[in-house]
DNA sequence: AGTATGATTTAGGCACACCTAAAACTGCAA
DNA sequence: TTGCAGTTTTAGGTGTGCCTAAATCATACT
């Protein structure tokens, strides 16, 4: 896609950037907020699903562009403009998200690859009207927070939950909706964001987890399943890769 | 942008569609439509905004694809699957356009040029729920009829207002919202889409015209304008130009 | 017919964003 | 300390879509 045409004019180099170099950015921002490690050129590549050579030249462009810092061989971390750039995409991919599960009855499951197109298509100005329609919401439908028209973002204070100790109980913040299982194991045991549940064990990233709050509100649907080879009737086991894909909070 | 991922399989040749196909595509059937003229490559080149030998080499690569009818110096036809793609994109703008106006409450000057963009980015899926959710809207913000979901499309009869004699008592059915002073020259005159108006007199292409229905409805804003130098109150000169830009049906 | 004029196509290039294969670097481990 | 395995970068190449400049073609006018 050429050159964004839009909006009025800032910071020049994000004037400038195209589809590929806003989601680079989204995404290097994105893999250094979930888990606090650096970026690698291969963790890049491997989320992008593009090769490392790739990646290696985009990331010689976006330090051109005042987007990255990136020196030969070591972590990739954005620039201040790079981060205002990763913000406002992230704005629109969230509130974008929002608007397709409230108004046009999406399921979240559904919303991220559409947001993933959409999010390069819009003018600043639809998302504040967008924004706007929607009652400035503060978090989208899988809990990440949306930055506001400022691009300001206040974070909860959340842990991965995978790397939660056994017997603490803690409230679901966040899923990564990039993550499917994530979403099917929410939805399939009835655990919606703002739910609150017991780690029972944990087992190297791996968690099992009791629901305490809405739990098994009985919705019409399937009969409380119990697919799992879990014991405990409540009791749910997820794999360390759908915990990486969770963010809780404490409880009191 | 590469080519497009979404929707389920239909003709080969229009799932590989690019943003560039898709546009060449819906302009080719747009000036086909507008006024029944072939076309011609330097018409497209302008229309498009690019140089005319991108247009051959487009025209040489959408044949190959089986979309255009094309021997060498002659003018340029849609195939059967060619017109598939233009009206489903035809579809998508005109819904957007429609959804734009309807619930972000964007003027009808606005929305075209925020659609161009977003008709490229959204799924099949979307485009038939935007359409669930408008109603199965018929017509968009500028008149033009959208085509259903199986895209089947009616015009009504009518005519380049540029083209109809004079003293004929007319109904404005389209404007090309394309060209921004067609609209602007409506909101100045609040002639609406759906105003019946009569044609006093012809001059080459323009036209002088007296609204006869809604026509000055004093909604709160500027006084009756008469900034034209048109001496009888209410009637309406329009250049050529901006008389080739509307379509009228015939009253009576 | 003979030629000028404009429309159209061919030739040659550029920018982007990818890719595979080959080289270069780093850091850990024997 | 030396080697080697994995990571990262360089080299070389592809597909799209656009451009300018230089042919070509079609035809309308003398
Ligand atoms: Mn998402
Ligand atoms: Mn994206
Ligand atoms: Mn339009
Ligand atoms: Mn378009």
């Amino acid at each position: 896609m050429t050159p964004r045409t839009s909006a009025q004019g800032r910071s020049t180099a994000i004037e400038a950037a195209t589809t590929s170099v806003e989601d680079y950015a989204k995404t290097i921002y994105g893999l250094a907020e979930w888990d606090g490690a650096s970026v690698t050129a291969s963790a890049l590549a491997r989320t992008l699903g593009v090769s490392n050579p790739s990646v290696s030249l985009m990331m010689r462009k976006m330090a051109d562009l005042g987007l990255v810092e990136h020196r030969p061989y070591a972590p990739i971390a954005l620039t201040p403009a790079g981060r205002q750039l990763a913000l406002a995409m992230v704005r629109r991919h969230r509130l974008i998200e929002t608007w397709l599960v409230r108004e046009l009855g999406y399921g979240w499951e559904e919303v991220h690859e559409e947001a993933e197109r959409l999010e390069h298509a819009v003018s600043e100005t639809f998302v504040d009207r967008l924004d706007v329609r929607l009652g400035h919401p503060r978090v989208d439908p899988h809990g990440d927070p949306i930055p506001g028209p400022d691009l300001q973002l206040d974070y909860p204070e959340t842990l991965l939950l995978c790397r939660v100790p056994a017997a603490m109980k803690v409230r679901l913040e966040q899923v990564d909706d990039a993550v499917p299982d994530a979403l099917s194991a929410l939805d399939t045991h009835r655990v919606p964001i703002g739910a609150q549940v017991t780690v029972q064990a944990t087992d190297r990233g791996a968690v099992v987890l009791t629901p305490l709050t809405p739990g098994g509100q009985d919705s019409p649907g399937a009969p409380p399943t119990q697919d799992d080879q879990s014991a405990a009737a409540g009791s749910i086991r997820l794999a360390h890769e759908v915990a990486h894909a969770m963010r809780v909070s404490v409880v009191r």
